[in-house]
DNA sequence: TTTAAAATATGATAATTGTCATACTTTAAC
DNA sequence: GTTAAAGTATGACAATTATCATATTTTAAA
């Protein structure tokens, strides 16, 4: 059992706002996990009791539609609360969890969050902060849902993806994502995904290396956005 | 200046959770506000410092999309507290609210909601609950938006709307939306909107008689969304 | 290393949706 | 009441996107 306060974590999430005795209170009664790369941590409809924080890892939230297909609702990295939305609406999940690359996550009873919650109020108010943020980015994206084209998605997924997760040495995205996954993120057909790549990808604005994009003419991107 | 405590909306929104004092102490600094059809209560991009509380009538909550279309994101009526999030946030408003109906509205002041937060948990649980229900309806909407045909989204908002505003005696939809209005809230051209209700009219699924809408076979409406 | 499975890629085609033009109808202001 | 403006409706057409088929490449397992 490691201990919460020395967690690299701790310096940017929401939970930075306890005290020394919060944190090893929580230090008690959490659990901690690894997630292999495509495992799930937990899935939509679930009810799961508490929260996971985000210790190392990416992960997608996803959202199974009527048609049968996952849409990425948002992508969730070290520092982030899984679950903050059920565990304060005492609802199960609406989201599915599942890892994008191998993690660690830590497991925080409901119990012991809600108890924080009323004795600290600058931890409540960050974890509300973080759920406004939410909401504010899931408005944005339902409007650009509703209004721009799949190609306008996607230049503005990739300049995300690039500016959120940043690059590798050899400049393609760090984050790796498969088509499908990607075509997920935009809401669109994997293959309509795929042949507007291959349209950047002639077009000079991205180059394509085996999965692997590297963002060549970022202004350009921005333009098409 | 009305009294908070004998205002019909303490049923039913989150300020139900104030106590007395608290009541006459809002009620002492709120300004109350009479807003015509088609007026806005404020813009997107607007610092409001406070909420407004929607003591009667309708409101569409709006985000300008880049090329130029007003995406409605929600539409609030009574006992809704707007501006919550930026409130939160500390932030300029995301969306707009324009009155789709003659509306009284209370606006109070940042710092007194503020105050009620650190003093009364049970509040803060409520408006945070608020929040997070936004949320998920967002994350829901965002995924029809993304998955969902035009036809599916206009059939699910028909029953939404009549769900959630009802119908007068003769059977037509309470709430009054310009086919623009309808058009913005499932995220399409006008137009296309206006020929899918008359593709609806055609089939028998529901009626039009001038703008009013009638829902006629709403499991039928059910399976297509 | 070989081989099967999964992922990526591309073509052909159909369905959906947007845009522009135009006509008709309702609403609201004078 | 008249009239202009706004809203509703429909046609024609173009653009976007999805679907199905199939080939190629990559990945992972035996």
């Amino acid at each position: 059992m490691s201990k919460c306060e020395q967690c690299i974590v701790m310096q940017f999430s929401s939970l930075k706002a306890l005290n020394k005795d919060q944190l090893v209170k929580m230090a008690n009664c959490k659990t901690s996990y690894i997630i292999k790369k495509g495992e799930t941590i937990f899935d939509e409809g679930e009810t799961i009791n508490g929260v996971f924080c985000v210790k190392g890892g990416v992960c997608k939230m996803t959202k199974l539609s009527d048609n049968g297909k996952d849409q990425i609702v948002k992508l969730a990295k070290a520092g982030e609360l899984l679950g903050q939305r059920s565990m304060i609406s005492n609802e199960a999940t609406n989201l599915s969890a599942i890892a994008l690359e191998d993690m660690e996550v830590c497991f925080i009873p409901r119990n012991e969050i809600i108890g924080f919650f009323n004795e600290n109020n600058q931890f409540s108010m960050n974890v509300m902060q973080n759920i406004c943020s939410d909401l504010k980015n899931a408005d944005d994206h339902m409007v650009n849902m509703a209004q721009k084209t799949v190609k306008q998605r996607l230049a503005e997924t990739l300049i995300y993806l690039e500016e959120t997760f940043g690059v590798n040495e050899d400049k393609t995205l760090k984050i790796q994502l498969t088509r499908e996954e990607l075509a997920g993120m935009i809401g669109t057909a994997t293959e309509s995904c795929i042949r507007l790549l291959s349209e950047f990808n002639k077009q000079n604005i991205i180059s394509l290396t085996g999965k692997r994009i590297t963002l060549i003419d970022k202004s350009q991107l921005k333009k098409i956005s």
